[in-house]
DNA sequence: GTTAGTAGGTACCTAGAGGAAAGTGACTAT
DNA sequence: ATAGTCACTTTCCTCTAGGTACCTACTAAC
């Protein structure tokens, strides 16, 4: 994509910020390793198909790590990595970035909106 | 959504990190106020279409100002605005780990490929 | 008179991401 | 015998973001 040539964060916004991801990663950075079902019940709405693309693509970017453990039933455990825990600055950034601007883009738009 | 239950950052990443949008406020903050065939030059792939679209979003959103002047031919002026500006730590944050990160990155895919 | 340039708007269309629902395999508990 | 658990997989379907292509008004310049 050219994109890229006008914009070097764009392959990292791909990997990070794309749809699902966010909210994945950031659930295993905060609440730590987690299984598949307590990971679809804590993010609500996502659907077994999309979370096992999307575990499967951030496994292998590296950002996560998948433990396969052959019991039955199947337990199956995934875990923020070293590289996806590199971006816990980033999230925390952009959580008091949310905090102290997200009322501002509100006001921005009930203003554009009149 | 209820993605948002889970993530406290989603509403930001819609802001800020949906397509299109990173590249805009990027070219926006790095080469200052931009006439629009000059953005859509610079992005490369983007069609006008889209372009404006994004560009009404961001205006709304209040992360960009948008200046008219009625002469012939028009002429339209972008520049990002004091809220979008206050992004830029985030987008310095982004490059950087970027640098650092990318190559890791490959080095897994790799990896996992095999 | 026709071409070029600007900042879009409009109508149409398509690819592909994502959702819904059901199935699978291996075992366990009742 | 039946139901339930887990971690998916598969099939089918929908929906919409985004692309293509063309149109607009206005004027200067050739």
């Amino acid at each position: 994509m050219e994109s890229e040539l006008a914009c070097p964060i764009a392959p990292v916004v791909d990997l990070v910020f794309s749809r699902w991801t966010t909210p994945i990663l950031w659930t295993l950075n905060q609440h730590g390793r987690m299984r598949f079902v307590e990971l679809e019940r804590r993010i609500g709405t996502i659907t077994p198909k999309v979370l096992t693309q999307r575990l499967r693509q951030l496994e292998r970017d590296g950002l996560i790590t998948r433990t396969y453990h052959p019991e039955v039933p199947p337990r199956v455990e995934y875990e923020i990595s070293e590289l996806g825990r590199s971006l816990a600055p980033i999230f925390h950034n952009l959580a008091e970035w949310s905090k102290r601007n997200l009322p501002e883009v509100e006001k921005a738009r009930s203003r554009y909106d009149r």
